[in-house]
DNA sequence: ATTGTGGCAGTACGACCGTGTCGCTACGGT
DNA sequence: ACCGTAGCGACACGGTCGTACTGCCACAAT
């Protein structure tokens, strides 16, 4: 065996670069050519890692979604109330950082129309966080937080549409969004589930 | 002169070409083109009417914003909760056409973040709407549908959030969404201000 | 020391892209 | 009847794209 590399590392390097060029450039500069120049390798160094681009972008996307569930993980299992706010704060872009996966959640989300490979793991993610919503909902309810003739799937559809509500628009408005704004908005909506 | 041409109307013809070029291939394949063939024009044809391929976008994204404006007004000025909701539910991509407009207007959206020409409309757009929930948050308080304590100002951004987030949701979900449930969480959530 | 192979560089191919430019054609204004 | 020009067809240029392919090189296994 000639030198070894660390295939792994250097997904995430390679995702990372992906990231990157997406942020700067758009979805649509997202190319072999462009992200192997910004992780300072050749075409064919990233092609012995991700041999087409769709690879490629499936793990940009996994990588976000991994990083989302890295977050939220130790913030489990949710029982009071002040946990639900935790893991739902957890779904905003609040900070440069995660802004930035954001941006890249939603570009490959709206690519996935249009890219077969793209789409399973759209649908994975976005029935994901909706199982999530169940369960704070969940949660609220067996803390006494949720009215007691709350519909349980309504409410937690609802709590999704305004969290992924939220995170959109503090895209569109870009970094400088006031972040503030928006966790206040997710505490009043919270408190209102208990009236 | 020689023969002349409703440049108006073939704006529009070569704007809802490009919407279906959107919608079959995707943001990235809106090219001049393609959008021209699509039209049954040449590509010569389509540039006398927009000199760049920005201008296409723009008037595209442009036409769907129009198309919702002219669903609303006539809904207006909003005076008790019914009004309300009507207005709201025209912002749901409710319906197969007003599904293919939401998603030229996300695709759109996204495009403008890293397309100068397109920022200034999506910015222009999202404070639109942001105004129109006010305008209902505003309708609900006079007719005495909105809890004394309420924050106006707080309550039209988490609208204007779950709006925009049931209606991704729609998007993301395919044409055959459940509707109805869109329309039940919306109804749910303009009762809960009242209490 | 030989050898097989992972890693990587370079090139090529065919396709599509936005845009500029030239020239023809047919018709409205005179 | 003539003329200018809107409309449109065609082509070229320089660029980017995904992908296939060839070949070199260093090093682990033998």
């Amino acid at each position: 065996m000639p030198k070894l590399i660390d295939h792994a590392r250097r997904r995430e390097e390679l995702a990372e670069a992906a990231w990157r060029v997406l942020l700067r450039d758009g979805v649509g500069r997202v190319s072999v050519r462009n992200v192997a120049a910004e992780a300072g390798l050749t075409v064919s160094s990233l092609r012995h890692v991700f041999a087409t681009q769709d690879e490629l972008l499936v793990f940009a996307l996994e990588l976000v979604l991994e990083r989302v569930r890295r977050r939220v993980e130790p913030l489990l299992p949710v029982t009071d109330r002040r946990g639900v706010e935790a893991v739902a704060c957890e779904y905003l872009p609040l900070g440069p950082e995660r802004w930035a996966e954001m941006e890249v959640y939603l570009s490959l989300f709206m690519a996935a129309g249009t890219n077969p490979e793209l789409a399973p793991h759209r649908d994975h993610a976005h029935q994901a966080l909706r199982a999530s919503c169940r369960d704070l909902i969940e949660a609220l309810d067996n803390g006494t937080d949720l009215a007691a003739d709350a519909d349980r799937e309504l409410e937690a559809q609802r709590l999704h549409a305004l969290i992924d509500g939220l995170a959109t628009h503090l895209v569109f408005e870009g970094v400088r969004a006031d972040q503030g704004r928006a966790r206040r908005v997710l505490r009043t909506h919270l408190d209102s589930l208990a009236a």
